[in-house]
DNA sequence: CTGAAAGCGCTAACAG
DNA sequence: CTGTTAGCGCTTTCAG
């Protein structure tokens, strides 16, 4: 049996009260001779006050929790850092889940977390549990990371998806690219993928470059499935010199796939990516990209929450947060020349 | 306020007990009808039973948290995956806390969890909380992964590190390089570096090549001190032919300070590393590396650990598990001939 | 300055 | 088949 606060209070001989107000540093009303013997008697016996007792008791847990949409992505563990490092210095706990990209599992995880009281949820969603979440965030606080659920009505912190696109295209065009194809994962429903998306149909559009058929490549990020929607489109007449990777996971795949064709980067096929990862630069070309801010909006998103937390004003209106990409030139696109 | 089993209780005309009973799946002693009725009123009010007070009563959470050294190493991320499929088929939690390689953030977060009341914790340590750590097992079932802890009696999954080594070596061997440097990080205290070291020391010894001043260089990963190194190894009469990084880490920054310096890999120089990663077949020569089975490794280790809070016999003798190393060649030692 | 007592939300005997 | 009761370990008035 663990050692409790009543064990302490009989060899420590004071009440369980003492000793309450001993492990909450209110030290006013106490005798530093009590205080010490408390201290001692605590150490001797190696108590650990139990956090469920606390808790349940306080009603607060002082533990926000992050459920990513993937630990796999370098995005998910750098804005784990950033999360991580605001609620260190905050004094608050933070625990984390993976959701796997399964939606199932993201409910369950919530479920989890919320019978476990947490105080808030960062929420890097899968996107299919808006209703749900919808539902959640009327009675917890949470903040929304990367991916925006405009019926959710919570603070989010998020990047300027669109302006991305933007910076990728204009890019392209500079080094003289005239057909570029995207490779998105599947985008409905899914905010930052949807602008994406639709920030690179306009600045197509804006270059006089036509959205053709073979402008998007809506694809999952498997590398056989990927060789061989590159190989149909280098066959073809009007064949892309360039690519776009919607995020880290496409781009890798991508060069995967142009590795097992035999295509060099960026001489058969340039590649651009969103979403910059560490070993980017280490890549033969180095991999040009758009980043995003990925530390700072991890604490970001942190730092919100816990202020929505200590405000206790669920219903005061919901911050929207968003962040500019910037473009990081490296070798994959032809900029040392051909 | 939060709807509790009182009000879940009261409002379907039965007592708490029963709606406990139905909580917890114990049916047989309850009308078809009630259960029904029970079962509408939950969905209806939407009650959601509180885990801290179920887990104060009951003295389980059912669910464990696992510590990882360093979150962003790819290491860490495919352990957890492997820990996570694992505690989902049994029904058990996962949550999951970074200890950022920082002594005192991994002693914070085993006070928090286990103030939390955890049922047991999977440790991949930093190697510098051994003494507290090995208290700690005493009273909960701890699983150690990737660095093994003599003096702590508990279970342990790891890779068998010394073999690593010998398969480097040997594959170096085979490719004709005479003089091999292998780069870690501090490694006292740190059994798989430890190992690793070791391992490369004998191999070295079984190919008649000598250890000498400059066969290890000891560093942090930092790729400005990295740059110096390697400069000043290449710039020697007796200057090394390949290069053996520790871990994938320290590949990953041998690889960009080589980079830096305008070194061609492998025709000036050779690198393997060890252990594998994701993108390491993308660079550009692919890396050839020492593979461990992270993912089992983290199935593993939950497995190995849910057995132990099952049995809830702490004190039987601990398991050791060691997993065998693979190489994965790919480019980046010459293997095409130069 | 310290202690007694009530209760957080739930479970688990044990009666009925 | 259902209800009563006594806690789990802690916090928090409120007396003394």
């Amino acid at each position: 049996m663990a050692v409790t606060i009543n064990d302490v209070a009989l060899k420590a001989g004071v009440s369980k009260s003492t000793i309450s107000c001993y492990l909450n540093g209110r030290f006013e009303s106490m005798s530093l001779e009590t205080r010490e013997r408390i201290a001692a008697v605590i150490a001797e016996m190696e108590f650990r006050p139990n956090a469920l007792a606390r808790s349940l008791k306080q009603k607060r847990t002082h533990t926000i929790a992050a459920i990513v949409a993937n630990i796999l992505n370098p995005f998910s563990t750098s804005v784990i850092r950033g999360a991580e490092d605001c609620c260190k210095q905050a004094g608050m706990n933070l625990i984390l889940c993976n959701a796997d990209d399964d939606p199932a599992k993201e409910k369950e995880y919530v479920e989890m977390l919320l019978s476990k009281q947490v105080d808030g949820l960062i929420i890097n969603t899968t996107g299919f549990n808006n209703h749900y979440i919808k539902d959640v965030s009327i009675h917890t606080p949470v903040v929304l990371i990367d991916r925006k659920v405009p019926e959710i009505q919570c603070d989010t912190v998020a990047v300027n998806s669109s302006a991305g696109s933007h910076l990728a295209v204009d890019h392209l065009r500079k080094l003289g690219h005239q057909n570029i194809t995207m490779f998105t994962l599947p985008y409905k429903g899914i905010s930052p993928r949807e602008e994406r998306v639709e920030g690179f149909r306009k600045a197509l559009s804006l270059h006089g470059l036509s959205f053709h058929l073979d402008a998007l490549i809506e694809t999952e990020a498997a590398e056989d499935v990927l060789v061989s929607h590159l190989d149909r489109l280098m066959k073809q007449v009007g064949r892309p010199s360039a690519i776009f990777g919607a995020n880290n996971l496409m781009t890798m795949a991508v060069i995967k796939a142009a590795k097992q064709l035999r295509l060099v980067i960026p001489d058969d096929i340039a590649v651009i990516g969103f979403d910059d990862w560490e070993w980017a630069p280490l890549m033969e070309p180095p991999v040009t990209v758009v980043a995003q801010p990925t530390y700072a909006m991890g604490e970001k998103a942190a730092a919100t929450l816990l202020k929505r937390i200590k405000s206790g004003r669920l219903n005061k209106k919901p911050v929207l947060i968003v962040y500019e990409p910037e473009l990081v030139p490296r070798k994959s696109c032809g900029e040392g020349g051909r």
